[in-house]
DNA sequence: AACTCGGGGCT
DNA sequence: AGCCCAGAGTT
């Protein structure tokens, strides 16, 4: 049965395969460098979302080497936006160490790939898999949702990514490993797909057990949590004879690590922060600041932000004010030179930032 | 094992 | 409004 499975998997693949930057046609492998840098980028993260940013990448550092050259600011710039910020510092991370200890050269089975920074074990296996031809299981949530289907898996979610990969483990994964891993990702992405999967024309629908027992569409099992609601102050503030203002450098670690940002208050749950004990820490003389009405909503991982934005034109009294070492002010012109997280560009809209 | 990490897109 | 996505790292 697996056999048969990925007989078809193999058939749909070659008719339907995507044209995607980091794939290479003819069946040749793909270049480790491009093959990694992908998958570090499709964590968590949509194809369509992603091929701007690896064109980008790829312009700008051909190689691991160039990437490995370039400054930990630099790559976060170029990050921003994509996301889970984490990975770009792992990235860097990675790049050097290859560079350095490696000579340019990445591992090719799956637990030396595991051993550097900001690979798990899926990015493990994709690398192993698509660029070095290692017989593999990559298991993805794609992967998850199929398998799942397939053997109609009525097991918790947390327990399918196991499941999943002793499964594959009897699989006929030698020939074309790494074609077998994408098909199975591709099939998935647009057949099997989590709302509404084309089961009607699925070609594996005679294999398919949550099929015969009508349940497809309900698997894998999902959990529901409910996200909590977090509130906050934004201070805008800008220096009146350049238009310049002031920023800050989020710490390395934890959330937005690394990024520029707009000083705020705690984002705290429950109740909005203390206004005035926040915006005197910055402003000496706090008359004048403009709220704007609408405030600002922005969704993380596990979180909503509501925050409310007040706007400040500091007087030439405080021209050379700087109220905390890790602060800064940038010029309007200057700040799309800065690495700038999605919530802090809506942050700027809102108080009406124009270069 | 559970939590922390973005942002866009779909339903 | 909720869930999804070529998951990894930390606690």
């Amino acid at each position: 049965m697996p056999d048969e499975i990925v007989k078809i998997l193999l058939t749909w693949y070659d008719k339907n395969q995507r044209i995607l930057p980091w794939r290479m046609v003819d069946g040749n492998v793909p270049n480790p460098y491009l093959v990694w840098l992908s998958e570090i980028m499709l964590q968590q993260t949509t194809v369509p979302t992603v091929i701007p940013y690896f064109y980008r990448f790829l312009e700008k550092w051909p190689s691991i080497s160039d990437l490995a050259r370039a400054s930990r600011d630099e790559i976060l710039h170029a990050w921003q936006g994509l996301g889970y910020y984490n990975r770009a510092h792992k990235l860097h991370e990675c790049s050097i160490l290859i560079s350095q200890k490696y000579n340019n050269i990445f591992p090719s089975t799956y637990n030396n790939l595991l051993l550097l920074p900001g690979i798990g074990p899926y990015t493990a296996a994709a690398i192993s898999s698509i660029a070095f031809n290692q017989p593999v299981p990559v298991v993805d949530g794609n992967v998850e949702r199929l398998m799942a289907r397939l053997y109609a898996l009525q097991i918790p979610k947390k327990d399918i990514k196991k499941r999943s990969t002793e499964i594959l483990q009897l699989f006929p994964l030698n020939h074309r490993p790494g074609d077998i891993a994408q098909s199975m990702m591709d099939f998935a992405n647009s057949i099997c797909t989590w709302a509404k999967p084309k089961c009607l024309s699925c070609p594996l629908k005679n294999h398919c057990k949550s099929q015969k027992l009508g349940i497809a569409e309900q698997l894998p099992k999902r959990e529901v949590k409910k996200k909590p609601t977090r509130y906050a102050y934004f201070l805008c503030i800008e220096r009146n004879h350049d238009k310049a203002f002031l920023f800050y450098k989020r710490p390395l670690k934890g959330l937005l690590p690394g990024l520029m940002g707009f000083p705020s208050t705690n984002w705290q749950p429950h109740a909005w922060p203390d206004a005035p004990a926040f915006y005197s820490q910055f402003l000496p003389n706090h008359d004048n600041i403009q709220w704007i009405d609408t405030p600002i909503q922005h969704t993380f991982t596990h979180f909503y932000l509501e925050a409310r934005v007040g706007k400040y034109v500091a007087s030439n009294s405080i021209i050379n004010y700087v109220p905390f070492p890790n602060m800064q002010w940038i010029k309007s012109c200057n700040i799309n030179k800065h690495a700038l997280p999605t919530l802090m560009k809506k942050v700027a809209k809102t108080c009406g930032i124009v270069c």
